[in-house]
DNA sequence: CATAAGCAGATTGGATCCAATCTGCAATAT
DNA sequence: ATATTGCAGATTGGATCCAATCTGCTTATG
């Protein structure tokens, strides 16, 4: 008799320690949680009912990511990035999701083009900035999907991480969205005509645009500090 | 009264997770650690005479930065990379530095050449194989210095590490050595005349070259098994 | 009145203890 | 003899407790 279950590895299952640190991480990202906030162990373990220690825990993984920084003996707080910093990411990002799409261009599959298309569409019609980050990270990682490249992929994922919290402030409040669905429109048009250097290039000038925006944003509004 | 003190930050100090975190790290990059290998709790808390608290928060650190992986309930082991993974991470370093060389040697310090120069020689003079991990990591290092890059050369350190242990192995038992020694000084070369293109494809060369060379080595090897 | 000293509460880092789970071996059943 | 069951020791995850340090307020001092 041959068994034949959908098995889930209970050898991963999450601790509590996971729970908070993948809790905390996405209020980081989704910019619950602002820069400079004190992450105190004791609120966090009350909040969570639990005692310190998977609080703790998670705080060390946090400041690994970069998303918090430790002082002994004094606290967590969540970590920010200067102006310097984040225009580091966006060239950071153009580089590495340029390679990413153009390798994954190169055999994509028609599955994954009618997805992407999809959340292209989506997110031309969403109207709730909320949902915004979310539609635009989709439609950019599914055409990234066929690249077979999971190391960059998780590599740009961290890095997005630390400035989507000051991207989406940006999306907003400028008029980057209007900009941002032409510019899904071009790089998908390329990716369907199976245009790799094409698609590369667009999805550089995509992040790199989107780059100068958000810092042209954030200079005004620091400087108004 | 202006105090001239060379203050270090006290509040940044090393906690016993720190140190043992860090000791870990290099005996894994290292290669004193073995991929698969155990890493008890209980055994590392008596190597440094603390309790295991400390040693869960290293071991959570080490999980996030991919150096080892925790299974709940039956502990942690040294990760370890499929040629697949390793491959991709020569692609990975492949761009990511000779776009970092590229920038650096655009406005590269004659210290910095003369200072990269020195490495290059200490590394063809090196007889101690043990020491040819470390010299080649300054030499590119320093090379690397000028690009104002921070981001970029912490997550380049990242991959490197994550593949360390299995070139030093290669670097040994192959020819690797008297090639490098070329390569490195058509890099150096190449970033005296301040040719950042050249540099930067040298370097790309000199990274799949390894890469390529690694992966054959690893293929015998594993085959072997 | 300004400044330094010191004390109390708050907070973190770590040790010790307990509960949940795993692993390997012995006992048992077929 | 082989396979299953059950138990003991080992190991991890988490709770509780203690020590080290920080912070802000009060008090002392010139």
């Amino acid at each position: 008799m041959t068994l034949n279950l959908k098995a889930t590895n209970l050898g991963a299952t999450a601790s509590a320690s996971d729970l908070i640190f993948e809790a905390l991480r996405e209020a980081i990202v989704e910019g619950e949680l602002k820069d400079g906030d004190l992450l105190r162990q004791d609120q966090i373990a009350t909040m969570f009912n639990v005692s310190r220690i998977p609080v703790r825990e998670a705080l060390a993984r946090l400041e690994e990511q970069g998303l918090a920084t430790n002082q002994r003996y004094k606290g967590a707080v969540v970590s920010s990035l200067s102006l310097d910093e984040i225009d580091e990411m966006f060239e950071f990002r153009a580089l590495l999701e340029a390679e990413v799409i153009r390798r994954s261009v190169l055999n994509i599959s028609a599955e994954t083009l009618a997805e992407a298309s999809r959340f292209a569409e989506a997110f031309a019609q969403e109207t709730d900035s909320n949902q915004w980050a979310r539609l635009n990270r989709l439609f950019h990682y599914t055409l990234y999907r066929d690249s077979n490249r999971p190391y960059h992929l998780q590599v740009i994922s961290s890095a997005l991480d630390k400035i989507a919290r000051y991207l989406r402030a940006q999306l907003v409040l400028t008029s980057g969205i209007e900009r941002a669905r032409r510019e899904h429109a071009g790089i998908l048009d390329a990716a369907m005509a199976r245009d790799s250097d094409r698609a590369a290039e667009l999805t550089r000038q995509h992040i790199l645009g989107a780059g100068r925006s958000l810092i042209g944003f954030l200079q005004v509004e620091r400087a108004a500090k």
